[in-house]
DNA sequence: CGAATAGTTGACCGATGTCAATGAAGGTGG
DNA sequence: CCACCTTCATTGACATCGGTCAACTATTCG
């Protein structure tokens, strides 16, 4: 049970959309907004109207019970796609994690929106439903090798992997503390199934391992 | 960790629908199928092609790890929508809790499919990222109480609340064991929060204490 | 009425959380 | 460029919540 101050840093680079025409271009003419590390993308309440697609950097989504007990539900990388919700409000936090840049997709009542919104809130409906299966029924080495297995995967499936998120960000998501997630890493070290290149960076070594681990 | 041998009763009233005409439509007149208790509705990689209304009874969305563990991420009641999926395949499980009968809506290439699909798939998103810091971040009497809330929300916020599905659909929805959630039912009969008129139907007596116990 | 299934309760154990100390890394200013 | 300080990560000792195993009870269905 950690408490956490929401640093609403939310630099004003927001500055690049002076109101913009109404509707939605297909082509990456969008506005593209600054987030330095730590900063608000949207708060949960928030009124809600646009999506956002990662340029670079990463973000990370959450929720906060009152006792400041966070949840991230998705990590999103560049490329990734996130901000689009059942009504017209924000349910959750957005924060860049790194210095990110996000590209503002406006909503518009347009009738091809839902035809390519749709695709992406499926994607994001397994993919929260398939964390569910973690959170709910693996217990910590299980879901921390998942993890890894998933980070390598949306990056190619190279052996080395890079975690732009802290210790915390990962305990956070997978619902265990840092300590534990800390043991776990040191565990699969010991076991020879990863090398930490340094703290935000790692090297599967042995892939079937770690894939096996995760059930 | 408890294993189950997926009961393939798959009730051949399938035979409602002989080929239909290839258009969606909103009113009512697409096929109904019944299921008994415990009949699969579908299944994780069977090809995907239409979503389901439930007329009535109860259905449970699940997954299960290779070693038998389920984690069940939804269940639908009357009215409810659900089976659409990111691509052509089924990545979940599907099944009757209680005598069920759904409305079976053929999926179509149609432009305005997307238009309706959209919104159910959003709502089901966010259910399943509120679940997830339900898994993620609360207790065993947290998630209990977070459940009981729901459930009776779903069905008008009446005092009483009834329950399809066992213990152990419970449980496994939940994270937790049946012997948990029973001790936990029992915690909260014991401080007067809800009385179990039977095993499948409790009154919440203190609808506030039962919020305030969800966070 | 009896058997099978589902739920409850208790005793005990273990995985993970908590608290605390130590160690490593990165940023800032002298 | 280095030293310091702050933040983040690791490690250890211990506590605790929830899981496991087992016995008992209640309910349902034939």
């Amino acid at each position: 049970m950690h408490a956490y101050t929401a640093s609403r840093i939310s630099l004003s680079s927001h500055s690049a959309q002076p109101s913009l025409p109404d509707a939605f271009d297909p082509a990456p003419l969008q506005p593209v907004s600054f987030f330095p590390a730590g900063a608000e993308i949207y708060a949960q309440g928030e009124k809600a109207g646009a999506f956002y697609q990662v340029e670079f950097g990463a973000v990370r989504i959450y929720r906060l019970l009152a006792d400041g007990r966070r949840q991230i539900s998705a990590f999103h990388l560049a490329g990734e796609t996130f901000g689009f919700e059942a009504d017209t409000t924000h349910h959750f936090f957005a924060e860049a994690i790194n210095a990110t840049a996000v590209r503002v997709l406006r909503l518009t009542a347009g009738a091809d929106i839902s035809r390519q919104l749709l695709p992406l809130a499926l994607k994001g409906l397994t993919r929260a439903q398939e964390h569910l299966l973690v959170l709910g029924r693996q217990n910590a080495i299980e879901r921390v090798a998942a993890f890894l297995v998933d980070m390598a995967e949306r990056q190619g499936g190279l052996r080395q992997v890079e975690l732009p998120m802290s210790r915390m960000d990962i305990g956070d998501y997978l619902g265990l503390t840092i300590e534990t997630v800390s043991r776990v890493f040191t565990r699969l070290k010991d076991k020879g199934v990863i090398r930490l290149l340094s703290l935000r960076s790692i090297e599967i070594l042995k892939n079937d391992a770690l894939h096996c681990m995760s059930e």
